[in-house]
DNA sequence: TGCTAGCTTGACCTTAACGTAAACGATAAT
DNA sequence: ATTATCGTTTACGTTAAGGTCAAGCTAGCA
């Protein structure tokens, strides 16, 4: 799986070591990654690319892996997964903004580049 | 500046250490915070807050801060700015997909939590 | 059955990004 | 002028997220 996902196995016995995995074992004590671990490795992997702590993600699946059937945790769960909404939709404002300056920085370069050229075909 | 950005004065001495901040002295040898300091520290921030570390940070801000007179130069400068443009497009493409399921997750859970209550009515 | 490749656990090591404490100097308020 | 309140430097501590290495298992294959 390691070598499916790009990632060490270190990595991802680490991940398990903190809850984020569980995997079955086999008779002589061997993981088995299923399907839903694999899910869950995405999951995790996504997650770290932009930033959440192995905390974050652990909040992360424990929400989708919840199924109470008390209203009270439901609404729990809700008012969290609310505030992880907000969070990641300042942090799309965020990396709009970035591109932006990214882009804006790339034109005043190929602008600055162009002034090169034209003032190196002048002198010719 | 540190309360003024929510930010410890130990990590904005941090940074300057790591050569991303340099502010004027006082003439007592103290830290005199510019504009452009202010806008430095904004940036490294907001990288930071989704997941790029100083060394990027860093990255980031020495393609702002150049003004080189070298064609090529700027060519390098321009190559390794795309370079971070497609990871930042990548992210974004992230963030939304993670948006997207979170959602999808908010609507199950209220529906589950809409199930629960209509149960409840029907109890009366 | 024996070999080889891969898996498992445990222990210790590393790096980034700070936190915290101590000892001293600078500034502001009274 | 003298406190009280900051700021400065130095040094050591801490936490997250793994890397690395050793010693012993296991599994598939000849």
């Amino acid at each position: 799986m390691a070598q499916e996902m790009g990632v060490s196995t270190r990595s991802i016995r680490f991940y398990e070591e903190k809850g984020l995995l569980s995997p079955q074992r086999s008779n002589g004590g061997q993981r088995l990654y299923c399907k839903r671990d694999r899910t869950r490795l995405k999951l995790i992997l996504r997650g770290k690319r932009f930033g959440l702590s192995l905390e974050q993600c652990a909040d992360i699946l424990g929400l989708a892996a919840l199924e109470p059937d008390e209203a009270s945790q439901i609404k729990k769960a809700l008012s969290y997964g609310q505030e992880i909404l907000v969070d990641l939709e300042h942090r799309l404002q965020d990396l709009k903004a970035m591109h932006r300056e990214m882009k804006g920085v790339e034109k005043k370069m190929y602008a600055r580049l162009a002034q090169l050229e034209a003032g190196r075909d002048q002198a010719r």
